[in-house]
DNA sequence: AAATCATCCAACCGCACATGT
DNA sequence: AACATGTGCGGTTGGATGATT
């Protein structure tokens, strides 16, 4: 039987708005609310369907858009989320509040998309594009495998912020004899994605010959690396800090996971091995993490949004690189980086945070 | 100056899901 | 349970604009 259109699609305009037709949209919203989108063309004396209706309000006319480019931030936020997420705008939007999802998603696909490729990186998985290829030539179902690669991703990213919120939790309540306790109750999330070391969606495999230490002259190493290979390269014009943003990225996560960023050789694809040990790291700290998580330990600090912590973590962590700061592991076993380590257990406390807060709002979950 | 190419982004389309009847 | 309706979401398109030749 199918549905029916969502208006009578004859007589009714399409294509650009007018500032008369916003005008219009605007003064009844203003007066009436939206209410129903379907009714509202009629009622606001428009010739276009509801459809329309709510994606210019929605897209464009709402008071609490921000327009104009994006930040270097913004961006950051993009790229890490996107990591997580995949093509999930409408989440992704969540954490960049003034931006919609459909902004943030032409942003994606005309800009942070392309650089990610030039880089050498897959911008649906996040890895070397070599990889990639590597894994589809041994594996016939390179889709499933592709899938599973970044299921995998997601799930030691999560891991490993559960596990970096039990140690640190752990060092802190040493400090400060602190009696706030997570609630690890029964509709927490992070129970319900416990994942067994033995999953097959963990694909990837920890390099045991990856330092877990990262040194700030790795970190520099990293963006001179790349800027080095856009030297040789006639067709790379992606500039500093285009290359900023995505060497951010894998710093954030190299140093928030007992890995390295870089290694010799001077191609892109050895920087993300660090990227890639990291995510995979994670999974031998699972059984640490469920034994303290059962014991209930950690602080809940957060106060600050998820988004803003994520800002905050890498401009820190950009900071440090550029500047030649000292930087660490972050896992805890370093000892000489305790502002990092501080730092990043905000970003972390702020995912524990978010994922135990959206149990049912966030499409992320 | 004109033609061509590249980029940007608002808007559309179709599908999926939730809810109401 | 079946169907109708409303809404949200992600993918895609096409016109506008800018850059290059």
């Amino acid at each position: 039987m199918g549905r029916s259109p969502c208006c009578d699609k004859v007589g009714l305009k399409k294509g650009p708005w007018t500032p008369e037709e916003d005008q219009k949209l605007l003064a009844y919203i203003d007066e009436h609310g939206h209410g129903s989108w379907r009714a509202l063309p009629a009622r606001a004396g428009l010739q276009r369907c509801g459809k329309s209706c709510r994606l210019r309000w929605t897209n464009y006319l709402r008071p609490d858009i921000k327009r104009g480019k994006f930040s270097l931030q913004e961006e950051q936020t993009i790229i890490q989320l996107h990591a997580l997420l995949g093509n999930r705008w409408s989440a992704i939007a969540t954490h960049l509040s003034k931006r919609t999802d459909n902004e943030i998603k032409n942003y994606w696909n005309t800009h942070l998309k392309k650089r990610l490729t030039k880089m050498g990186i897959d911008p649906i998985t996040h890895k070397p594009k070599n990889d990639a290829l590597l894994s589809s030539s041994e594996n016939a179902n390179s889709k499933t495998a592709s899938n599973l690669s970044h299921m995998a991703q997601w799930e030691s990213a999560r891991l490993e912020a559960e596990a970096r919120l039990v140690r640190e939790s752990k060092i802190r309540s040493h400090n400060h004899n602190h009696n706030h306790k997570l609630d690890f109750g029964g509709n927490s999330h992070l129970k319900a994605w416990n994942i067994n070391l033995e999953s097959p969606t963990s694909t990837l495999s920890y390099n045991e010959n990856v330092p877990p230490i990262i040194t700030s002259e790795e970190i520099g190493g990293a963006n001179s690396n790349i800027n080095n290979k856009k030297n040789n390269n006639e067709d790379e014009n992606i500039n500093n800090d285009e290359n900023n943003v995505v060497v951010s990225m894998i710093e954030f996560v190299g140093t928030n996971s007992s890995s390295i960023v870089k290694e010799e050789g001077g191609d892109d694809q050895e920087q993300w091995k660090g990227y890639e040990s990291s995510l995979t790291f994670t999974s031998n700290l699972h059984h640490e993490l469920t034994m303290s998580m059962d014991q209930g330990v950690g602080d809940v600090i957060a106060e600050e949004g998820f988004t803003n912590l994520l800002l905050k973590t890498n401009s820190e962590d950009l900071s440090l690189s550029e500047s030649g700061g000292e930087s660490n592991n972050g896992g805890g076993d370093g000892g000489s980086g305790s502002e990092f380590y501080e730092d990043n257990n905000n970003y972390w406390n702020s995912i524990l945070n978010l994922v135990n807060s959206s149990p049912s709002d966030s499409p992320m979950f």
